[in-house]
DNA sequence: CAGACGATTGCCT
DNA sequence: GGCAATCGTCTGT
């Protein structure tokens, strides 16, 4: 299995986002691989248009804070913040430096290392350790020190690996969760997941 | 420096 | 379906 590179990465956040379902999440933790088939994302942000419901454009006016600093910085790093006062979200920096993209990871599809995905998620069921973005970033061990993290470096110990496209139909709706968000940012389809899949969200 | 709120989850009715 | 948990981030004073 090959390591997807950076000029993966460096696209459109929802081209990548569309891209990135079928691939594998994968992790190194406690000295083992835990690893996931990603069945559903959200793009935000995109070159050409504003996004009211991205962190880059929401907060400071458009331009970088301390905790968005990495998205408008280059493709293939992982962005990781922390929400609700408990929870991690894994996204990955996409489109070009300077830009607020990314791709949000809202759910896998176990794979590898299940057992410590289990112990993970406090002994919950295999269909609830990574069927929503705060789940799996649990599940995965993903928290503030993945934040920044290069996904193309070779040793690192979090990336993507490359997979044969899904065999599953493509669907796409609303972004998950966006609150106070205008119209038309709150209901515009930039939501993707793998129809029928027993982990989508 | 106080106040509002969040790209969610899990428990309760 | 409703709602509390829980704290970092951002904003306005």
């Amino acid at each position: 299995m090959k390591r997807l590179p950076y000029a993966f990465y460096a696209r459109p956040a929802r081209q990548v986002a569309q891209d990135l379902l079928g691939k594998l999440l994968a992790r190194r933790f406690d000295g083992r691989l835990i690893c996931g088939r990603i069945v559903e994302t959200e793009a935000y942000c995109d070159a050409d248009e504003p996004d009211l419901a991205c962190h880059g454009d929401r907060a400071n006016d458009g331009r970088p804070t301390p905790r968005t600093a990495v998205m408008f910085g280059s493709a293939g790093f992982a962005y990781v913040y922390f929400t609700y006062g408990m929870h991690w979200m894994f996204n990955i920096v996409t489109g070009q430096e300077g830009q607020a993209n990314a791709v949000l990871i809202r759910a896998l599809e176990p794979l590898t290392g299940v057992d410590l995905m289990a112990q993970n998620r406090n002994g919950r069921s295999r269909r609830e350790w990574t069927n929503g973005p705060a789940k799996l970033a649990q599940a995965l061990a993903i928290d503030k020190s993945l934040n920044g993290a290069n996904l193309c470096q070779p040793d690192g110990v979090i990336w993507l690996e490359d997979a044969p496209p899904p065999s599953e139909q493509i669907a796409a709706g609303p972004r998950i969760g966006l609150g106070q968000t205008p119209e038309p940012w709150y209901s515009i389809p930039w939501r993707y997941w793998l129809r029928g899949n027993p982990y989508v969200s």
